[in-house]
DNA sequence: GCATTAACCACAG
DNA sequence: CTGTGGTTAATGC
């Protein structure tokens, strides 16, 4: 049974800091659900009570704003979700969805929170995690505001290349939500990504891409 | 001014 | 949902 913590291979960097006890404490106070794509895994407003931690697969996070729904980030497994949400507030600030079939932990908060006052390199490791998330949505925040829009396309064309680790994968995003994840219009999602096509940067068939052209991608994603 | 960029709108598969 | 063409506002040269 890989749903005991202790035995559990998908341990997250943390988790492989807790003692025999602990995991058997978490182990208690843990349960594993699976979602299957496009499932709500939590949403925005509602109360969290749990801290959330992806095992397998895909999940986006995504705030809904004055006018679209954003989408803030694609999270690979493995990784904790809600964590600034249920420390830094009651009230869910975010709403993650499962965009491949994904295998989560809910987490009770206040064991989780045990963890991290008596185990400092339990903490550590999530402190290390947080930081990376920041730094990360640092750099989205730069890329987004000073790239133009083909530098924001190629840099989500480079980023799913890279979590699918694939030169071809399928695009988890209807021209909608692509647009609302590099922060534009469905409208210049098509056209640029068919502009990529004529280039021969890019094959595209509907949602499958296919990258042809890596390094001009890439200039173009450094460029802006 | 003129050119470029990208959003918004409308219409058609 | 997607692709395309026209229009338009903002910005740069």
């Amino acid at each position: 049974m890989d749903t005991l913590c202790d035995c559990c291979n998908i341990k997250s960097s943390a988790a492989k800091f807790l003692s025999k006890k602990e995991l058997e404490k978490l182990n208690n106070n843990c349960v594993q659900v699976t979602f299957l794509a496009g499932e709500i895994i939590f949403k925005q407003d509602a109360f969290s009570s749990n801290i959330i931690y992806v095992k397998e697969g895909l999940v986006k996070i995504h705030i809904k704003g004055p006018h679209n729904d954003q989408i803030i980030k694609i999270t690979k497994a493995p990784s904790y979700l809600g964590i600034p949400t249920t420390f830094g507030n009651k009230i869910n600030q975010y709403s993650a969805t499962a965009i491949s079939n994904t295998r989560i932990c809910f987490i009770d908060n206040e064991v989780f929170k045990q963890f991290i006052i008596n185990n400092g390199e339990f903490a550590y490791e999530l402190v290390i995690e947080l930081c990376h998330n920041e730094l990360n949505s640092f750099q989205r925040c730069v890329n987004r505001t000073q790239k133009h829009i083909n530098g924001r396309i190629a840099d989500a064309l480079m980023f799913f290349k890279n979590t699918f680790e694939n030169n071809e994968f399928i695009l988890p995003f209807t021209r909608l939500e692509f647009g609302n994840f590099v922060d534009t219009s469905r409208e210049s999602v098509s056209r640029i990504l068919t502009e990529f096509k004529n280039d021969g940067i890019i094959n595209l068939d509907g949602k499958k891409v296919k990258i042809l052209n890596e390094k001009l991608l890439e200039t173009i994603s450094k460029k802006g």
